[in-house]
DNA sequence: GCCAACGTTGGC
DNA sequence: GCCAACGTTGGC
């Protein structure tokens, strides 16, 4: 079992985006860099934690849970020539691209903001926090992934 | 293999 | 809109 955490501008698909997708669940597609291609590819697990960061917002921020349903299996996008994310280079017979699929398992509302992810002094050595970090698939330790749990998580009803 | 030019990401 | 940081491309 391990804890990534995932980039996505609302904009284009967000948090509520995918709560309101069939069966809560979407293919992570249209990853073109290598390293976080490796890890959906080789790396990612079925029953992983997933937090969705939610980049090019006002504040940016962790705005979701969600957990992998599926592995790495190609991304189907990068063979369709109508696609945003196509790359003829990527052939079906030796794909260059992959993605894993996710569902939501809950909303984080208000979002988890990136000013107060920096003041958690548990959290500073996020790779998100970085200077520079523009990775878009990132391992989350297990104490941080605990440490955003713990304070995202709803309130006890009475 | 080097590295300059270029394109993209993403906070502010 | 600005721009720092980064990844990729391509000439040599």
């Amino acid at each position: 079992m391990a804890y990534w955490l995932f980039k996505s501008e609302p904009n284009v698909f967000s948090f509520q985006d995918l709560q309101s997708s069939p069966g809560q669940t979407t293919g992570w597609d249209g990853v073109r860099n290598y390293q976080a291609r490796n890890y959906l590819r080789d790396e990612v697990k079925v029953g992983d934690g997933v937090l969705f960061y939610h980049s090019n917002a006002d504040p940016p921020g962790i705005a979701g849970i969600a957990e992998v349903v599926e592995a790495g299996h190609p991304d189907p996008t990068a063979f369709d020539p109508k696609s945003d994310h196509h790359d003829p280079k990527s052939d079906p017979k030796a794909p260059i691209w992959y993605q894993v699929s996710i569902r939501a398992v809950r909303a984080i509302d208000p979002p988890l903001g990136l000013p107060a992810l920096r003041e958690i002094p548990e959290l500073a050595g996020m790779e998100l926090l970085r200077k520079g970090s523009r990775l878009s698939i990132q391992p989350v330790t297990r104490a941080e992934w605990d440490r955003i749990q713990k304070l995202t998580r709803p309130k006890s009803r009475r």
